[in-house]
DNA sequence: GCATCATATCGTTGTTTCCCGAAATGACGA
DNA sequence: TCGTCATTTCGGGAAACAACGATATGATGC
């Protein structure tokens, strides 16, 4: 099988943000733009290896960029892509919703 | 533990949106606004029991709509349903971007 | 009532995801 | 270089998911 419906990018998106762990993880971004995956297991109250596996499928999804700081990284929101892949959901959403129908009996 | 960090019903629209067989489904609605479970299962290639399982799926999401016409049913996406949910991300989404810092070092 | 058609539910199987602890990688300071 | 700290990757067990075929429910027409 092929054709994925959307860009790569949009499906890791979603499927990023399909998970509590990680919408809990986002939501820590909205006090502190950046933390390290230390500071977001001890936050979040999981393990560190699961905390850098979720931040991977963030990243991974357009969600957070990170930044090495020295031993340790920085992971932060990515508004930019955010708004990319929220654009596209919903363009994509839109097409679905016939506005004036297609064929409607 | 006990929150949900969305609706309910917010997270079971991303969850049914993160699934490319559920993203084939939505997609035939925009070529035609009405289709029987019987329909789906044709174009997308699926059993029709499986058309069945993800329609629930996707009207659990608040994607979809189902109404009964004679022995058959008509699933049909619901654009105001799905709107208030993109809205409900997007502004959950804005909050994990600290538009001008939170404490950003 | 009974047969039939469309849909929904059940039971199962194989795959994927989630989370963990342990081990490996990489970066810094002595 | 060596030790240490932060992160990543590895291996595995439990839970969730996707798809199927078979069966049950519900609606229509005779």
């Amino acid at each position: 099988m092929s054709g994925s419906l959307f860009l790569a990018e949009t499906q890791a998106f979603l499927k990023a943000l399909a998970s509590e762990t990680r919408q809990q993880i986002m939501q820590e971004f909205a006090t502190s733009a950046a933390l390290t995956v230390g500071e977001i297991a001890e936050r979040c109250g999981i393990g560190q290896s699961t905390a850098s596996e979720q931040l991977t499928i963030l990243r991974q999804g357009g969600l957070v960029t990170s930044t090495r700081a020295g031993k340790q990284v920085r992971y932060r929101a990515d508004p930019s892509r955010i708004s990319d892949q929220l654009e596209v959901l919903g363009d994509f959403l839109a097409r679905c919703c016939p506005p004036t129908g297609a064929d409607d009996p």
